[in-house]
Formats: structure tokens, C-alpha cells, sequence
DNA sequence: CTGTATCCTCATCGATACTG
DNA sequence: CAGTATCGATGAGGATACAG
């Protein structure tokens, strides 16, 4: 992972970073497919309609590298694999409402 | 407001509508940037370092086309532009914050 | 079941030049 | 000053097949 260091634009580009992590495009359904009990791959890519299993993995992986989820194998036939949110993932829990609600209040006002 | 039974499904593609309205690239740090004050589309560039004239126009555009800024002419020589964080824009404010914690606590630890 | 391995498309983003 | 207009690069994301 491009782990760029950081010299000089702290804020800003500290923003770039946190969403270089958490902004991918299934990134907080994840988290917020996650946030009340571990799961397992497949129940995940079934919890997200339209995720496909490649991005699925890839975020997992991802997020894994930073911290916000453990894997767990289980040598069991066929295979096992949990996923669960780190502390630091579940600090990003209240936050990811947040958006929602704000999502909620404005974003599909207008939607069915 | 009707109790709408939420599905997975929208809770999960409401949060992409979020993203695609402030999950760009710049979007926050244009936030950021006019969480204080009004402020000229010269200032905002030169206060966003890495951003270029297109970018930049084009998150206004889209954040203006979504609520959450205003944006201001005015008839001078040169021409003047200023734009405003609305109430929609200025809500997301504390959020972007938590989120900018978060990552000075966990992302950049361990550098610069 | 849990991933890899390819291949491909398309939106995003950047650089640069130009205009009212 | 505040944008437009192009062109090009790149990579995120999708579809599908296959493997351990």
C-alpha cells in the first residue's frame, strides 16, 4: 500500500489518507455489515447486493492491512473464514451513522 | 415521518449516494476549507494544496448542485466569487472532524 | 466456501492552454 | 479572477471463469 509519508499539508491531506482507507466504494457498507456481529465472507457479499467477490476481498484485504478488521481461518471443510471489526473499526461505527443520518435528512429526501 | 421499514438494501445504497455527494477526492477538504468562512474560489485553491482549477470547479459544482455550498457573484472587475457552506453543508462539519480524529489517531501514527 | 486470475470498461483525475 | 476546453493517463471497479 502506498503509505506516502506525509511532510508537510497535514489536515488536508490527512483527510485523502482516512478516505484513502475508508473511501472506497464498499468500504463503510462493510463496516456497517460488520458493526453488529462478526460474519462470514459469504454471509457479507450476501449482506451487500450488488458487491461482487472480487471487491469484496479487496476491501476486506484492505482493511485488514489497516487495522480494522481480523481475519479468522477455521480449517474446517469447506472453509471458514470470519471476519470481525477491530476497536478501531468500531470507532468508525458512530461516525458512519452520522452520514447516514445526514444521508437520510437530505440526500433521498426525494427517493422511494 | 412514516416508520419506513428500512431494508439492507437501502441502507447500504444510501450510504453510496453519500459518497457519491461528498466522497470525492476534494470534497471534504473543500468543506473543510469553508467550515470557517466565506471564501473566494482563489483562496480556497491556494488553501488546498495538490487541487488544480478543474477539480476544484467541478466539486463546487457538484457541491453546489447538492445543497451544501452557495455560491455568490459578484459584478466587480475582476469578477468575484465567493462561496458559502449552507446549514446541509455545515452539518456535515462535526462529522468530517470525528473522521479527521479518528485517522490523527490511527492512520498517521506513525508518520512524519 | 473462499478466494485468484484475467480481461475490460469507464469515470476520475491531472496538466495545460485559453477566455470573458 | 474565475472559470472552459481538451487531451491523456491511471486505476477503481465489474464480469466471469477457475482453483484450493
Amino acid at each position: 500500500m502506498p503509505t506516502k509519508k506525509i511532510t508537510k499539508n497535514t489536515e488536508r491531506c490527512a483527510l485523502q489518507e482516512i478516505l484513502g482507507v475508508i473511501g472506497g466504494k464498499w468500504s463503510m457498507s462493510i463496516i456497517y455489515a460488520l458493526s453488529h456481529r462478526t460474519m462470514r465472507f459469504s454471509e457479507i457479499e450476501r449482506m451487500i447486493p450488488g458487491i461482487n467477490t472480487r471487491m469484496l476481498v479487496k476491501e476486506l484485504k484492505n482493511m485488514e492491512n489497516n487495522g480494522i478488521v481480523t481475519r479468522e481461518v477455521f480449517a474446517t471443510v469447506p472453509p471458514t473464514v470470519e471476519y470481525t471489526l477491530t476497536a478501531k473499526g468500531k470507532k468508525l461505527n458512530p461516525i458512519i451513522d452520522e452520514l447516514y443520518k445526514w444521508g437520510e435528512e437530505y440526500v433521498d429526501k426525494s427517493m422511494s
